[in-house]
DNA sequence: ATGAAAGCGCTAACAC
DNA sequence: GTGTTAGCGCTTTCAT
């Protein structure tokens, strides 16, 4: 009564694993056995295996078997903007991590949507992942197990990490704005204007409680924080009408990718040149930076760093869900790339092109 | 003799389709119906259903849905490079049109190998995915049913569009390096070295014989093409030793996004500035190389038109698997930022930094 | 319109 | 060691 598929003779269907037994005279069972190797088979069996899975060109199907055996071996991935260097370095280096353990990744983009965000964790609960790494678009993940996450082992990464009831991997976000700020007063600017993104980031509110630390500490009253948003364009654009201000700063401290390529245009739409005119030291170092001149200096966010503790502690809890939740900080290296305010006086833009 | 999970009480186990007919009292089918909407389901019994769904929170397992079905609703991208912005923007395009459709992507970096890039493919196919965009990384993709393609559905992209017995989409390549040589030439230009990224890639092999063609048009015999890789490092250090000898080119027509960023970072390295020392025209356009003064220009691909049709021909594909492959070339349009040749005179590069 | 039952392809028990 | 069987969660006939 067992239907057998003609192998290969027109026929559309894809051969299963009763195919492959079938044509090497063995059990289902078997078959299973030599490929997952959880049991062994004896030689002349093995043999005839491979030689029907060959002959078939058989492939076994990823979704029946997670289905029977319960794990997919798949994590999600989360992030709010592909296009955004930081986010597609840190996934590239998660995929590495993960694939070198033998998972394999699904990838979704959020964009910067809390509901969107809603959506593409559930479709990869639906999806069985065994576990997810989620930079938040909201801060605002609900860690309940009723939530959209239903319980699968997650570990937030820049994004949230003040949340409760996840684990959680950031960036020293505070002391990195604070040694930034140190760092351009060292450099003699006294009216720096800090340029966030977006309010009720948690990572973002840190860089911004680190800046006004560092401010204060140096008795530097003026504390000028702008939110310019979450695009390159709305930060330009912000930060732009600061500039064109009588008493505009002298130094910029950008807060994050799109702040600092947003800044880094503005300066260039309102004609003055880095760091003559005014100073950038910009977040996430990114390769374009260094062909800037005079370079703009950053705070480099260590993505390997970030994405093997990421990848660590997931694994952690993926074994033990009910381990104690962890949260673990690394300390973001500044590339100081400027010359020392004043060194340089003359003017380095070119003029006015007619 | 039905096992029922405890709703929510501390059982571990998800709820099922069983658990939620069993809770409202119908049939799983009918649950099931509720859900997909196939079979309308009399009022009374959809409420119930709601309520169960509700408060068991349910989520319907996508793999078993899937297994049954014979339909993922999932389309796997993969893409040499995802730090590459012109993949990343492309990938950031294709999901948007997916998800408008109803589809999901699964995406995968093959990091420019080839063997990564078949793997990839293989756990695709294997999670069965309904069809396949993919810009390969070594233009050897072989189009026949045993491949590990497998016979699903596939658009190539960008790279391969000579492979017969696939779709494919990518720019018109030719006509884009030969309208970009023409601008260099008409800004003057005769000693133009051409920075290619790695040879037998398909892509790149119409962008060459656009140059050659616009410079062999123009009279100018000293066609130098110079191969850098596909790294940034590796184009920057192959472009440095062509920027140090004698007769240097005065202008430098970079292939690819690697070749434009590894370009500039020669162009600095030697110390020379565009566009009075030496001109660069660049490929695929990014955000940064508007900050860029003065500006670099480039051939931009235009990201929407590619995606979109990427997508219209998978969705045909996938409708009618026999129809006629089908080939189409999108149109590059050229960003020419740079003020003319000559203008300019006083060199705009700031003093050496001591 | 609803329920019962078969089965998608695979793996885990349990026999032999 | 190897075959047999049950069933993962869902959808879809086929009866009713």
């Amino acid at each position: 009564m067992a239907r057998v598929n003609m192998a290969n003779s027109g026929a559309k269907k894809a051969p299963t694993i009763k195919d492959v037994a079938a044509l090497a005279g063995v059990a289902p069972g078997t078959v299973s056995n030599v490929l997952t190797g959880r049991k062994l088979v004896a030689e002349p069996l093995r043999k005839a295996v491979f030689d029907a899975i060959a002959t078939l060109d058989y492939r076994p199907n990823h979704l029946a078997s997670s289905l029977r055996f319960g794990k997919t071996k798949t994590i999600g991935i989360v992030v709010p903007d592909l296009t955004n260097p930081f986010f597609s370095g840190l996934v590239k280096e998660l995929e590495l991590r993960a694939l070198k353990s033998g998972f394999q990744t699904l990838l979704m983009s959020s964009h910067e949507e809390v509901a969107e965000e809603k959506e593409r964790i559930k479709a990869l609960v639906s999806r069985q992942v065994d576990g997810l790494i989620i930079s938040s678009s909201g801060d605002s993940i609900d860690p309940s197990p009723n939530s959209s996450i239903n319980g699968v082992p997650t570990v937030l990464v820049d994004r949230a990490f003040t949340v409760e009831g996840f684990d959680t991997v950031s960036a020293d976000n505070e002391q990195a704005a604070l040694t930034g700020t140190q760092h351009l007063i060292d450099l003699g600017h006294k009216r720096i204007t800090f340029l966030a993104t977006a309010l009720g980031l948690g990572n973002m509110e840190e860089r911004v409680s680190g800046y006004r630390k560092a401010m204060a500490a140096a008795g530097l009253p003026d504390a000028n924080v702008v939110y310019g948003g979450l695009t390159i364009e709305s930060c330009r654009s912000a930060l732009e009408q600061e500039l064109r201000r009588a008493d505009r700063p002298t130094a910029i401290f950008a807060s994050a990718y799109v702040a600092t390529l947003g800044a880094a245009k503005a300066i260039r739409a309102v004609d003055l040149a880095f760091p003559n005119d005014v100073s950038l030291l910009g977040f996430d170092d990114s390769d374009w930076m260094t062909v800037l001149r005079p370079y703009v200096s950053t705070i480099e966010q260590p993505l390997e760093e970030l994405s093997e503790a990421c990848w660590e502690m997931l694994q952690r809890r993926m074994k033990k869900r009910d381990s104690p939740m962890a949260h673990k900080r690394v300390t973001c290296a500044l590339r100081a790339r400027e010359p020392p305010r004043g060194v340089v006086r003359k003017p380095v833009h070119p003029p006015p092109e007619n």
